[in-house]
DNA sequence: TTGTACGCGTTATCAC
DNA sequence: GTGATAACGCGTACAA
C-alpha cells in the first residue's frame, strides 16, 4: 500500500505518466478509450494528484491566503464566508492563518502563506503598516479587508469608520438623546479605535453638545472590556448623567449591557446602549442590540474579488486605495427614544440631576 | 525580481546549494563563518523556502488537516483554539476546511486534505460512517472530535452525550422541576440529536417522571432553530404546562428564551431554560445560560495529540475508540428552582392552571 | 565541512 | 494522440 502517483497510474493504465498528466489536465487531448482506461486505473488506485508537486511544477497554487486577526473574533465567521464563496466561484482554495492578535503571529503568518506560495493574500488584521515593507517583498498582491494603510494606496475595502461612528451618534441624537457616552476601542488602534472616537467627536461637535472626556471609555472590543468600560463610566454616579451609550463593537455593548443590569439598570428603559458590527449575535439577546451594521459579506466579497483580479492580472501589489462600502444603522430594542415614555406598564425613566 | 530558490542564495553566497540547505535543516553540520554568510544572503534576498518543494522532498508535510462542519458554529472557535495551540506545541500547521454542513463538501474536504499531503487529519462532522470507507483509502490517520464512529474503532474524543443530557435533565428535577420540556437536535443526527434525546428519556424514566412527546420539538442545534421549536411547545396552551425547557445546544437556548420573551414569559421566573455547550455566549447574554459544559478545550487538545502521537507512530489508521471527556453542569441564571419564590422584589412564579 | 547528483510528483516541450 | 525528457525547489546519500 504505497503512495500512488502519476507514474502508478500510467503502470497500471499501460500509458505513459504524460498522459495521465493529460487526462487530468486537457482530457480533450486524449483518446475517449485510453481517457476511460486511465481514469478507471486512477479509480482502482484511488489516485489523488498531489497539490504540493502541481504547485511547484505550474507555478501557481490555485490558493489565496487568509491571515486573520483572530478567529474567536465573533465577526470573523459572518466575513470568512462571503470571503470563502467567491474564492470558490473561481475555483480557488483558502489557506488561512490566525494571527491570534499578536504582531509576531502574523508575521509568522505571512511567512506561513509564502511558503506555502499563495498566490495572493487577503489581510485583515490592523495595523497594517508595519508589514508594508514585508508584503513588498512578497512579491504577491495583497488586499486589506476591514482594514486600510494610511500612507500606502494598496487596495482596501471597509466600511468609514469616522462616518459609522457619527451617523450613529447622529441617530441617538435623533431619537432625542443629548448626553451620549462611548465605549470606544484602544487609543493605539488607528483603524477601528481612533477613527471611531474621531466620529463620535465630530458628531458632538457637528451638534453642538459639550465633549466630555469622562464619557469616555475604552476597551479592546471584548465582553468583557465593554463590561468594565462601563463600570468606569458608572463610577462617577449612581445615576449616570448620560441617556445613552454607544459602543465600537457589538460585544462591548452586551458586555455595557450586562454591567447596567447588574447595577439595576434597565437597558432600553433607563438607558439606551447603541453597538456597532451588527453580529449575527445582536439579534440572539435581549434587548436585541440596535447597532451599525459593517457589510462584512459585501466587504468580503468586494476584496476577495479584487484580490482574484489582481492575481489574473498578474500584478504584484495592488495599488487601488481604499474603498468604503456604505454601512447603516439598525434599529432594534436596546435605544429608546429620549424624553418619551415607555409603552408597557414600566416608571417613566427619570436619570438626570438626581445625583451629579 | 525573480523567484529566489535555494540556488539563487547559493550564488549570492558563494557555496553550493546543499550548503543553503543544511543550514536550514541542520545549521550545526555547517561552520559558523559559512552559516553566517549564508543566513545574510538569505536575508538580503528575502529567501522563503517552498513549503511545497518540502513538502515533496521530505515525505511529510509538518500539516495536519482539519475538518470541520461549519465555520458558522459558535462551538467551532473555542474548539479549534486548543487544537491550534497543540498542533504549533509540536511544530506542526493546521489545514482548515469547512465543510459548510455538506456532504458533498466534506467529500471535497477529505480530497482537498489529501491533495495537500497532510500528515494527519481531524474530522469534527457528524456523521463519519459513510465517510470511513474514504478515509481508509486515504491512508492517514484520522481522529475524530466532538463526533464518533458507531461500527469502527477510529480514535475519538467526545462528551457521553447520553449521560450529559440526563444529567442536565437530572439537574432540573433535583432543582425542583418535575415537568420538564426538550428541544431536541434533529432525530436524523445520531451523534448529537438522538442521543440527548435518549439521555433525556433515561433520565424521565429514571425518576419516573411521565414522557411527553408534544413536549419534545426538534430543530438544528441554531437560533431561529430554537425559537421556532418553543413556539411550537407553546401552540398548545398559552400558558406551557410545563416548567423548565432543556435544549440541546446554546443557540437553541437562547432562541427559546427570546421566543418566551416575545410571549411575555419570564426567564427564569416563569419558566427555567437550560442549555447545552458553554459556549462564551453563554455569559454574554441577560439571563446568563445555566448549561452542560462540554469541554471544547480538552477535546481539541486530547484530540490533536492523539493525532500527533499517531502520526509519530506511523500509523496509517487509528483504533483507540471513544474517549468520554467529563462534561459539566454550569449554574447561572436561567435556571431557578420551581416552587421557591425568587429573592429580588418580583412577583412570585405563578405559571400554572390559568388559561389551559 | 562542503559539493555533486539524484529523487520527490507533476507539468510542459518537444519529438514521434 | 502519445511518449520521452527536462524543469519546478528542496533534501539527502554519497563522494570529495
Amino acid at each position: 500500500m504505497e503512495r500512488v502517483t502519476i507514474r502508478t497510474v500510467a503502470a497500471e493504465s499501460g500509458v505513459s505518466p504524460a498522459t495521465v498528466s493529460r487526462v487530468l489536465n486537457r482530457p480533450e487531448r486524449v483518446e475517449a478509450h485510453t481517457r476511460a482506461k486511465v481514469i478507471a486505473a486512477m479509480e482502482r488506485l484511488g489516485f489523488q494528484p498531489s497539490a504540493l508537486a502541481q504547485g511547484l511544477s505550474r507555478k501557481v497554487t490555485q490558493a489565496i491566503g487568509v491571515l486573520v486577526p483572530g478567529l474567536v473574533d465573533f465577526f470573523f465567521p459572518e466575513w470568512y464566508e462571503s470571503v470563502s464563496r467567491a474564492a470558490e466561484r473561481s475555483g480557488r482554495r483558502l489557506l488561512l492563518f490566525d494571527a491570534k492578535h499578536s504582531a509576531q503571529r502574523t508575521e509568522e503568518g505571512f511567512a506561513f502563506l509564502a511558503a506555502h506560495r499563495v498566490d495572493g493574500i487577503l489581510f485583515c488584521s490592523r495595523p497594517i503598516d508595519p508589514y508594508l515593507p514585508l508584503i513588498r517583498r512578497l512579491n504577491v498582491p495583497v488586499v486589506l479587508a476591514l482594514t486600510q494603510s494610511a500612507r500606502d494606496p494598496v487596495t482596501a475595502f471597509k466600511v468609514d469608520d469616522v462616518k459609522a461612528m457619527f451617523d450613529a451618534v447622529a441617530y441617538l441624537i435623533s431619537r432625542g438623546h443629548e448626553q451620549i457616552a462611548l465605549i470606544s476601542g484602544p487609543p493605539q488602534d488607528s483603524i477601528a479605535g481612533t477613527t471611531r472616537l474621531q466620529g463620535y467627536r465630530q458628531a458632538l461637535r457637528h451638534f453642538r453638545l459639550p465633549l466630555r472626556t469622562e464619557w469616555i471609555g475604552y476597551g479592546g472590543f471584548r465582553f468583557e472590556d465593554g463590561y468594565r468600560a462601563m463600570q468606569e463610566l458608572l463610577s462617577a454616579a449612581v445615576r449616570p448623567a448620560f441617556t445613552a451609550v454607544v459602543a465600537a463593537s457589538d460585544e462591548m455593548a452586551l458586555g455595557a449591557i450586562r454591567c447596567l443590569h447588574d447595577q439595576g439598570l434597565r437597558v432600553p428603559e433607563d438607558l439606551s446602549v447603541m453597538g456597532f458590527d451588527d453580529l449575527r449575535l445582536a439579534r440572539m439577546t435581549t434587548p436585541t442590540l440596535t447597532t451599525v451594521a459593517q457589510p462584512f459579506a459585501e466587504i468580503g466579497e468586494r476584496a476577495t474579488e479584487a484580490l482574484i483580479a489582481a492575481i489574473d492580472a498578474g500584478e504584484k501589489y495592488t495599488t487601488g486605495g481604499i474603498h468604503y462600502l456604505p454601512h447603516r444603522i439598525v434599529q432594534r430594542e436596546s435605544v429608546l427614544p429620549q424624553g418619551v415614555s415607555t409603552q408597557g406598564a414600566l416608571t417613566p425613566t427619570a436619570n438626570e440631576g438626581s445625583e451629579s
